[in-house]
DNA sequence: ACACAAATTTGAACATGTTCAAAAAGTGTG
DNA sequence: CACACTTTTTGAACATGTTCAAATTTGTGT
């Protein structure tokens, strides 16, 4: 059978995704994930570099979901806001599950070296996908932004997801209402400053921070 | 003797610091710091309830350390560029020994349970004392900002800072050089920013956004 | 000086992430 | 089938953060 090692794969990363929703991050050990998939601790070894992979794993299945619903909730909506509440509300809805676990991921995610590093190089691919999400939030808007931010817009407003996510992540409100009103609250601000893009005073220096920001990635 | 119990806190925290600087936070291990105190690994715990709070004890320092050169730096400089460009960078200046450390630092911080984290409310402390840092530089800066924004002033300068210490995590240019054309571009451009808080088509958008702030954060 | 309590110190023990040499199972070849 | 070779699986071993009961030292009142 040529499938039965994906199998396996596949045992352990659902078993350690369910463990880790259920239990949190601490909590579920890799023994203990090893005794529930019934196979032994070693053998998730074989296939899972280190416990930080198995949240790589949790971070492709949220991303994937996120990317689905996000593209399904932005359908026939046209403006800037609407377009981004409904993609940060999506990827609220698919992290909900995880709000315990998610201090945890952070920490996890933000280390350099950590594969789930959105900022990391290595992890481009992941990035880019994650990117992608709001450039479908972008591109479709209309009507559309000034044409010196198009290229940045997707950057920028993924950007304003990672602190979005942050502040959920520190959002003790039952059901993280207040991360839902703040999204309520910062998408339409954010289509609005847009706008002023075309204010002669802002425009300068919007032109210079976008000349910052590029000469300081190189 | 009185001050012997606060010798030995004091040996172990020495050096836990040194080690941290010299070999990083995954090298330095409670027993490699315990041996080299001249202790046992119990007797560190005794002062120190975890690996974490050393590093706390590293994030009072280098705080105390960037307050005191800071009020330095600023001493006869007016504009606001000028000041919060000598207050970032005094921190730069102080963390610069810990950068190959800075990482796990961070992943350390952003844990809602450690007792380093700058939004817990636990450390409000320390927050408050980071804050102080950039109220001095804000405060002390003519021409002054725009009325409705000088409350929240000191709080956005020290979340630009936040920015620029992750930008600075992950800076591998050699002395961080990067980070250092980041301080200088961005602070000029804060300073110009806040100036077109008068402007009425911004200044509509800047009370939005300072409702949803407050709003957000009850 | 002595007894007793409190503070300090010790080192073994525990849980967990991770590694690795060896065993077992699978696969193709004569 | 027998054999060699690869892939998969195992479980013991290791390093590290942390805990804790016991030992030691220090402080205090008589």
């Amino acid at each position: 059978m040529a499938g039965k090692s994906e199998q396996t794969r596949q045992l352990v990363a659902d078993v350690a995704l369910r463990m880790f929703r259920d239990l949190g991050f601490e909590k579920t050990t890799m023994r203990a994930i090893a005794a529930e998939a019934g196979v032994s601790v070693g053998n998730a070894y074989y296939y899972f570099a280190s416990k930080d992979d198995l949240v790589h794993e949790l971070y492709l299945q949220v991303q994937a979901e996120h990317s689905h619903k996000a593209a399904e909730a932005v359908v026939g909506v046209k403006d800037l806001s609407g377009r981004l509440k409904a993609t940060m509300h999506a990827g609220l809805d698919v992290m909900a599950p995880y709000h315990r676990f998610g201090a945890e991921f952070i920490a996890t995610a933000i280390r350099p070296a950590s594969p789930v590093n959105p900022f990391n190089d290595a992890s481009t691919a992941a990035r880019e996908a994650s990117l992608a999400i709001f450039r479908t939030a972008a591109d479709g808007a209309s009507p559309a932004a000034a044409r010196k931010l198009r290229a940045e817009l997707p950057e920028l407003l993924w950007l304003a997801y990672m602190g979005v996510t942050l502040f959920w992540v520190y959002d003790t409100s039952s059901g993280q209402r207040r991360t839902r009103k703040l999204v309520d609250g910062l998408a339409p601000l954010i289509a609005r400053g847009l706008s002023l893009a075309r204010i002669p005073g802002v425009s300068r220096i919007l032109d210079d921070a976008l000349d910052l920001s590029r000469n300081v990635r190189g």
